[in-house]
DNA sequence: TTTCATATTTGTCTAGGACAAACTCTTGAC
DNA sequence: GTCAAGAGTTTGTCCTAGACAAATATGAAA
């Protein structure tokens, strides 16, 4: 048995570890090594590859470029310049041209200033109200912690102590406000494996504002037992949220069974930036890449009930 | 690529979807099959394995019983009947004779009645205090549904709407209550693989209580990170969390390589189910199986303070 | 009973080969 | 110029079967 990935003692990971570190699999890693020359990972006394921390920085970079829609067989035969270029570019995204309020923000997180947050939090919770809150300031903030995590801007315990931050005042909004028992009724959750919850709370915040009843499952729920729950607790729509780190393929997958063993009068909701990937439509799924397309898909609902 | 099965046709389950459902890894599955005779999936136009749906039902079951510390070797060679039996067996239940308040807050659980559980866990926070509260009600409560899950007298859906019940109710709970910026400061985490954090907000909550001031990090920080957060935030503690499906060994390696990443003049405990499971005491970290030694280990560190 | 040494069990790693879905590029029609 | 269909390339996942070390069980000695 060696379920073990050794810690960073030697200063190199085994392939588990960067399996876990960087979303991508095993097979993947392998295969790019061989067809492509990269990366180079050494060998231990058992022929096992080691990975240097270098390539496994360079691994994420990657991977996050091939989310943006690169593809890897250039990515792979680039020098580290040109690949640094490519992360700068356009990095902003589309319209989104470096919001200098969210940096502020960002400039807490990085100095560890909770306190400074938690002010700024509550200050703009009140004064915009929790659903353009979470619209406007929440989620874009969520997801540039995490493009500075992705860009080894920022630590992994900066990211821990602001995603747990984050979740305790959100937590803390949404505990004031009493459940409407309104309808459609949404059962929330992630498939196995996705174990991001912050896109969870989010949209918990906004069906409640909406007159909605959510029902939170939290993360990591079989898709047997979602639809045994689905059926108990008489969900009228089912949502999942996705990372940009769960593999596309997978998600997909995962959609298609689940929306075969759900009855089709219930319907299936995905969102997240993980759903950005998905090129194709699927059967029966409403895909809502940002959260405004939550509205949409909650009106379409109403107009048809 | 291949990521998307064409459709899970006559309800048969590819090898991914079974290694995202029953958390057993695909080499797992494969190697099962060549040792034990057992899954023995049929397999696709392409030669690829096709799992049924009841397969899948037994190897989650296996995967239940393995974590109950049952060996593979056995299991897989016993009869549907035979595992049925064991699955029914009581686990010893040590010297815990059948609670019946525990039994009627479980009762809840299982007919998913959290608005219920909802208002008696207000009522015992009221009449007991916060402190009493989690140790004599909320703790046992998350014990005995942990164990219920396990024996399958509760489904993954119950067990997770009960969570996340109780984390919010729990969180409104501490929302309440300012921060006192006392002492020590107790930087609270897990190792990575440990993903159950319930164990965090107790121990903060009682933290709280008692004028200290915690630091929650969340679950899963590799021990490179809690290290520097440590220091980054000047905790006087570092306090990690394991349940009891978390790997003894594991455990006990993680515990002494922190210790030695750890300046001397922080002190290092650990708590949880996970930790009565150690034999041997490890240098320099307190150990703490149940939420009664925590205010031992405090009163320690103020006495040496 | 406890302790140590030996034997068995068990999960993960290895290597290349194979294949279909996804993507790119070319060609042809309107 | 736009669109559609076909041909070619890229790419992730699955396959087999052997190897090994950590975890666990077993048996012998104190």
């Amino acid at each position: 048995m060696k379920p073990v990935p050794p810690f960073p003692d030697a200063g190199g990971l085994p392939i588990a570890s960067v399996e876990r570190e960087t979303g991508l699999s095993k097979d993947t890693l392998r295969v790019w090594e061989r067809r492509y020359g990269f990366p180079t990972p050494a060998r231990d006394a058992n022929g096992e590859r080691v990975y240097a921390p270098d390539q496994v920085r360079r691994l994420a970079q990657v991977k996050r470029l091939l989310d943006r829609g690169h593809r890897p067989g250039k990515l792979l035969t680039l020098d580290d310049a040109a690949l640094a270029a490519l992360d700068q570019v356009q990095g902003a995204a589309p319209a989104a041209p470096a919001d200098p309020e969210l940096e502020s923000w960002l400039e807490g997180v990085r100095n560890h200033d909770m306190e400074a947050l938690q002010r700024r939090f509550y200050q703009e919770l009140a004064r915009r109200g929790l659903a353009a809150f979470v619209q406007d300031i929440f989620a874009p903030l969520v997801t540039r912690v995490g493009e500075a995590w992705a860009r080894n801007e920022l630590g992994v315990f900066e990211e821990h102590l602001f995603s747990q931050h984050m979740e305790k005042l959100l937590r803390g909004a949404l505990a004031n406000m009493t459940p409407t028992g309104g309808a459609p009724r949404v059962l929330l959750t992630t498939l196995s494996g996705e174990e991001h919850h912050l896109g969870l709370l989010m949209v918990e915040a906004l069906l409640v504002t909406e007159g909605a009843e959510p029902i939170l499952l939290g993360p990591q729920t079989p898709i047997e037992e979602i639809v045994r729950a689905a059926e108990l607790k008489q969900a009228d729509v089912v949502s999942l949220s996705f990372s940009s780190a769960y593999a596309p393929g997978l998600a997909a997958k995962g959609l298609g069974e689940l929306r075969a063993a759900l009855p089709s009068h219930r319907q299936l909701w995905a969102g997240g930036a993980g759903v950005r990937a998905l090129r194709k439509p699927i059967e029966g799924v409403s895909l809502m890449p940002g959260l405004q397309e939550l509205f949409d898909c909650l009106e379409a609902w109403r107009r048809q009930a």
